[in-house]
DNA sequence: GCCAACGTTGGC
DNA sequence: GCCAACGTTGGC
């Protein structure tokens, strides 16, 4: 029995990690530091496979969109940040042998063109996109699979 | 900087 | 358990 292959969006400031940042880093993969919300942790541990399609988000910028395709790398496990004092992750609640908060690796494949997020609204395929939605603020988000595609679709129909 | 949306906190 | 106050997110 295989599991189906899932697909995700996950948000990132790109001053803290830009699709270029993984690119650029080894193995072309970056753990997944500072999500402290429980819904979006659950899906890091619940529902993540490696393996899993991502498209990799920049928020809070001057370019709003999508930025670039990546894969889940790891399973979830803790994130150290929550351990460090000197982190603005730094949660003094979680304990070493309970960490409250998870990551996963992430490896980055490849940059695309910035999808903003007017063009996104403008395909009828996306309308039910989470990250559309208003008021939206979850940091992880499933995609669909004819999410996926249409998204794969845009970039095939205009690469760059 | 504004502000809508939503999560968290804490008094009761 | 309710709910008002407050903090955070994140596009604009």
């Amino acid at each position: 029995m295989t599991t189906p292959r899932q697909y995700w969006l996950m948000k990132s400031e790109p001053d803290e990690c830009s699709i270029d940042d993984a690119l650029a880093a080894p193995g072309q993969t970056v753990p997944w530091t500072g999500v402290r919300n429980h819904q979006a942790r659950n899906f890091m541990r619940d529902a993540m496979r490696v393996g899993d399609g991502v498209l990799f988000y920049h928020s809070s910028c001057a370019e709003p969109g999508i930025a670039g395709i990546a894969r889940v790398a790891s399973a979830a496990h803790a994130d150290p940040t929550q351990f460090d004092p000197g982190s603005a992750y730094f949660d003094p609640t979680a304990r070493p042998d309970s960490p409250r908060w998870l990551l996963v690796d992430v490896q980055a494949l490849r940059k695309t063109r910035l999808l903003g997020l007017a063009e996104l609204r403008g395909v009828p395929a996306l309308a039910d996109m989470l990250v559309l939605r208003r008021g939206n603020r979850l940091s992880i988000t499933p995609v669909t699979p004819g999410q996926w595609q249409a998204i794969e679709r845009l970039l095939a129909a205009a690469p760059a």
